[in-house]
DNA sequence: CAGGCATATTCTCCTGAAGGCATATTATCC
DNA sequence: GGATAATATGCCTTCAGGAGAATATGCCTG
């Protein structure tokens, strides 16, 4: 997981798997297309191919490449588990505020002071 | 969606990320549960709330910290543009190693050389 | 097999970002 | 207001990784 984040967070390599999105590109196309010189696309690539986002068939003396369904599965799946937070209509300390200020109701007739409960 | 995939890169951020999964947390009990000094957290969380991951909640003396939904619906609504790719059995390529099959079959009674295409 | 393409690798330089430690800031309590 | 707790910020050092240029590797054609 940390892998895949991390090869896209590189604009560049972001770029590239942006392109590739549109089917599969050999080296050369990528850097014509996103204005790279040749080694950087390489070296990019490399980092994608070992993230296992992308896949490399020799074609001639070109390599294409293209994109791996595995690793998005995976990212999908991550976000799955976060879908109790982002399918909600709220975020996590609205509900927190709204504790907040129930308290705050109580403490009105009594003392200022808030008292934590966190340990 | 750079910033967030930038955010979620960094393994001590990620394990925040994880953690506030379960609800918000206040930043000595982030520390406590991940075993990192109190700066190092406040950094980490700093750079969340700029990818507006998480929002604060000031509680007395504390600072409450829970995940917000909107990066995690952009990134869920990014991966929706590449379901295409990983909803499909297949890798992007399997398609093209079979159009390589069927041209070298073509070649069987011809040349060896392989046409490219891409420009 | 010589020559030319397409790609990969290596080396060096440099910037950015993470960790550790000390200190500033803010809020609470007495 | 002074002491204390919780958090944020600043400084320093270290290190990873990205860019550039040169070179190596592999493959094809004549």
């Amino acid at each position: 997981m940390i892998e895949t984040f991390t090869a896209l967070a590189e604009p560049n390599r972001l770029r590239i798997v942006e392109l590739l999105r549109g089917g599969p590109h050999a080296v050369n196309a990528i850097g014509a297309a996103l204005g790279l010189n040749q080694p950087q696309v390489s070296k990019h690539l490399r980092v994608l191919k070992e993230a296992r986002l992308v896949e490399v068939e020799p074609r001639a003396q070109q390599r294409v490449y293209g994109l791996r369904a595995e690793p998005l599965r995976e990212l999908n799946q991550w976000l799955e588990r976060y879908r109790r937070i982002w399918a909600e209509r709220a975020d996590q300390l609205d509900e927190l505020i709204e504790e907040l200020k129930s308290a705050e109701q109580e403490d009105r007739d009594g003392r200022r002071k808030i008292r934590r409960r966190k340990r």
